[in-house]
DNA sequence: AGCATGCTTCGATGGCCATCGAACTATTGG
DNA sequence: CCAATAGTTCGATGGCCATCGAAGCATGCT
């Protein structure tokens, strides 16, 4: 009835505010001025698109000092601003990919789990490992999985608890292909990032492995090339 | 990089054209005069419009004699919109629903399949039938399902040949839960058509069972009240 | 042929809004 | 308490675009 969606779509139809909130789905939060630094405007301006994405739902503010950290409202934004990606990149395929993009596409953060390339290796090898069962959104967990991550210092009963799934694949928009998300999802990325095996890099949204790192990788979660 | 994300954004950011999208969410192809009435604006308004919403793909075009039909264009944009709805009917909740939301909530046409409470209805059946095996977004059809199916006439092996899935889920933004989409989902919806079970209202969303097609319709699938 | 219907193109109008300069508030650090 | 940094509000400007009237093109009906 009301054109309701159409408010939240104005939100994303500016190139301006479009910028904030993929420069958001790294799932870090950042200050109102490294967003107007990465928008290429001027703080005046960013301040008033912020504004509105709060007002719209769209971003969680947290004021800590003098500082105002922005982040995106839960999962739900993340996935629809993915799904946006996979409908505009489909749409004109071939690109010309920088170094940047290929940076991008190799290992990246999807909100708060890991995606490009390296995510959807590691999505497959568990499925092969017989740790996953690939059915979809809903991915399960299989009994040898749990025995796994349990091994590795996962609480998987307290992962069940809540109320987010603990296994979920996410549609990759550079490889087309699944990846894990959930809090399974999460809990390895936070892992890679305990472990230093990899930073996250200055654009907040690709993971930079350290040749060490990569190697431990592939190794714990049992990764062939 | 490029603000790809925030032209289709912009596309839906209108609210004349936001009526048009989800009135084309029921599936059928509607003209332009009907869309423009639908939308509440003269002709030359939707005709730019709908210009405008072919030029970005999200719609797609097919004339036939004088008239011009529109629908949406493939299943992703359909998805996108209704990632849209259960996003902005989450935010505000309780409305006010008037008797026609209660008819669309009852049982409604989803793109090309059955959603709302009966769609649900019907999806919550075939999992405790043990037909389907719930398990996310592309949901198994169990060996008990391709039989009983195939007694009703559909021809399986032909649905799986093709690259869409067979069955999915999809989230329904009245109910918030799982309903039946995929190849095995519009076919359901045909055959409720071609029993001549039910019939499109003409808002072109919501489907009227009469009485005896709503108590066909619950016994050929095995629901119960 | 001639009229009606469906739809589009063109041009003018008006409103909304992104942007930035300037000035203001708030917090931190010495 | 003062200087510096972070962020906001205000007001003016300019551009984009949704809208509709008028006119034009195309198809169908008789």
């Amino acid at each position: 009835m009301e054109p309701n969606i159409s408010v939240v779509a104005g939100l994303i139809a500016d190139p301006t505010r479009a910028k904030i909130l993929t420069a958001l789905m790294g799932g870090k939060a950042l200050t109102a001025t490294e967003l107007a630094i990465e928008a290429d405007v001027t703080p005046q301006t960013a301040s008033s698109h912020l504004s509105k994405l709060v007002e719209g739902d769209l971003l969680q503010l947290r004021k800590q000092g003098r500082h105002r950290y922005f982040q995106l409202k839960g999962l739900a934004v993340a996935e629809l601003l993915e799904q946006l990606l996979v409908m505009t990149t489909s749409a004109q395929s071939k690109v010309q990919t920088g170094p940047n993009d290929t940076r991008l596409q190799y290992a990246r953060v999807c909100y708060d789990h890991l995606a490009g390339e390296l995510g959807v290796t590691l999505y497959d090898a568990l499925v092969a490992q017989g740790m996953l069962i690939d059915a979809g959104e809903q991915t399960q967990l299989t009994e040898k999985g749990k025995l796994y991550f349990r091994e590795l210092g996962v609480d998987v009963a307290r992962l069940q608890s809540k109320k987010r799934p603990v296994c979920k694949s996410c549609l990759d928009w550079s490889e087309r292909r699944n990846h894990l998300a959930g809090s399974l999802g999460q809990w390895v990325l936070d892992y890679i990032f305990e472990k230093g095996w990899a930073q996250r890099d200055l654009d907040a949204r690709s993971v930079s492995f350290s040749k060490a790192g990569l190697k431990a990788f592939k190794r714990v979660f049992l990764v062939e090339l």
